[in-house]
DNA sequence: TTGAAAGCGTTACCAC
DNA sequence: GTGGTAACGCTTTCAA
């Protein structure tokens, strides 16, 4: 492997014992000035970094496991939601967490490959993304068990929530409370919440319901979109898979002179932070609840042993604010 | 230490040789079924850990730094904005980023304590919290070097912004507009940023100017504060040491039919997501940069060896909107 | 102050 | 299939 120089290389170098290179390594041991500038001397000529394992190994002390979790690069509240509990209930487990941002999925391979072949974590959390058969069953085969987060995986414990029956949701109480020419305001298809979201959608509007796909989450590209909702299809409700791409959305609408929600109706997904102070409509996703199982799943397999825990779904609720109307008492 | 059973022990109980044992725990090579079921049975009575030191020292590999991240308990939009880009740059740089979640004080010295002990990790970057000289010592001479974010330390590359400053900015705009009582929201005390802008407004409103402390930073405290402000004092200016409780404040001043920015200007400090949706006048800090700083400096003291980077004051920038009034042309 | 040598708990190579 | 037995790179006595 591509190790570099080990303090023998360093001692030899410095004509002294390893056993002094190990103390200026260190830092506490008395040693002469002299030597001691000869073994950093050395150090330095040969980029010399010692071995994190090794050191472990020799100074023994605690095992603690590591949980490396991978989240795709993350530009929204989701993930801080799901890392505050996460990282919580992790710490007091004595579990160490790795974050791992994966940009794309080439990203994600490699990081896979390399988590596997140096075997530099003992769990592993998959959040927002899935994974072959072919590799869950290496990190099986390794021993390192697999947790997901807002993604379903056959024979992984998961939590997740029915984007499917959210999208429907969300799209059936704009019908209810009187829409009736919906659009769908998306975001990356590489999302797969995303595009369940917009199954459940087309659910309900039906299968010839316009759809805006943005390319990134932001007001934004929520805005540019609702500029192309208006001037491609007379709509009176549009549905947003994600709460910014609603906050863009009202605000194109505004701009326009639009009334919300009397002449169009619009609602979000997620209810991050603040959602309740602009009135936005939306379903609500119990993400700190993602983080907290996650970290309970793992506690449970690497520490306490009891086996996998079974996947979970969590309820979605919609919550009605000021972009909707009211809804008819008997539906 | 601690250390639990080896393999030695796994392979004695299960009457097999050691390399039997190491094959059943990589699942890979052709072991007989019965002996694997042995040694599996093993490994649960003993409760068995394989040694991650061991296993990585024994199996050669890169070795990849570890930083660890010591941040607070994080409840608000900053943290995530400091990890984002942190995160990216150390992976780019192939360094493992360890999050660690601190509580609170006597949470930060055990882990302090633990990463000390255990040389978990090659660098040590701390966010918004200082730590002593000793402590500081204890490090260098163990050779894991620090950074510092949102908070200057002595001897301590760091990035951060003058919040004094900032805290005087945001009073100071405030007269300038018109305003000449003023009251202070804060948040903890704990949080050094916000006992400086607190130094700061102090210094542009006067030292009896009204200081109303939050025991956490969220839009319901601020609600709170603001319905205190009212009821103990009349102002006609409040500045807020954190965009998401001058939401709550505004929250507050709208309920009670005060307006805003006719009565009352109000002014927050970060300049966070959706702060311009809510139209809110605020300094702006840039969060971003400060991960992307921290990124940087850990790279070229762990990587390229060029030595500590100098600390860094990132500028912060008045962002006026619609909770103020117009300041005049020429101050 | 310094060096030799014995571990630390695995993995992996070689015989059997 | 399975069991010895060298590494792996470092820390740490123990003498010198």
């Amino acid at each position: 492997m591509g190790s570099g120089p080990t303090i023998y290389d360093i001692a030899k170098r410095a004509q002294v014992g390893i056993a002094t290179v190990s103390r200026v390594i260190n830092g506490s041991a008395r040693v002469a000035e002299s030597t001691r500038a000869a073994v950093v001397q050395a150090m330095a000529d040969l980029d010399f970094r010692p071995n994190r394992a090794a050191r472990r190994l020799a100074a023994g002390g605690p095992n603690r496991p590591r949980v490396a979790a991978l989240l795709p690069f993350f530009s929204t509240n989701f993930y801080f939601s799901v890392c505050k509990p996460l990282s919580q209930g992790l710490a007091a487990a004595d579990i160490d967490l790795v974050l791992c941002n994966i940009q794309d999925r080439a990203d994600k391979n490699r990081q896979l490959d390399r988590l596997l072949k140096e075997r530099s974590c003992e769990g592993l959390l998959l959040c927002s993304m899935g994974v072959g058969p072919e590799r869950r069953d290496e990190f099986h085969r390794a021993g390192i068990p697999i947790v997901a987060v807002d993604y379903a995986l056959p024979e992984i414990p998961s939590v997740q929530v029915d984007n499917i029956a959210g999208g429907k949701l969300a799209a059936e109480y704009l019908r209810r409370t009187g829409s009736t020419k919906l659009a769908l305001v998306t975001g990356p298809a590489a999302a797969h919440a995303f595009r369940d979201r917009e199954i459940g959608f087309h659910a309900s509007a039906g299968s010839d319901a316009p759809v805006f796909r943005c390319a990134a989450v932001s007001p934004e590209e929520g805005r540019i979109a609702a500029a192309q909702v208006l001037s491609e299809s007379a709509v009176d409700g549009i549905v947003c898979v994600n709460d910014l791409l609603a906050v863009g959305v009202l605000d194109h609408l505004r701009e326009v002179g639009r009334v919300v929600p009397k002449d169009i109706q619009v609602i979000g997904f997620d209810d991050q932070p603040l959602m309740d102070h602009l009135g936005l409509t939306t379903v609500r996703q119990p993400m700190d609840d993602f983080g907290a199982w996650a970290a309970e799943a793992l506690v449970q397999i690497l520490i306490e042993r009891t086996g996998q825990p079974p996947s979970e779904t969590l309820p979605l609720t919609l919550i009605p604010r000021a972009t909707t109307r009211r809804a008819p008492e008997h539906p």
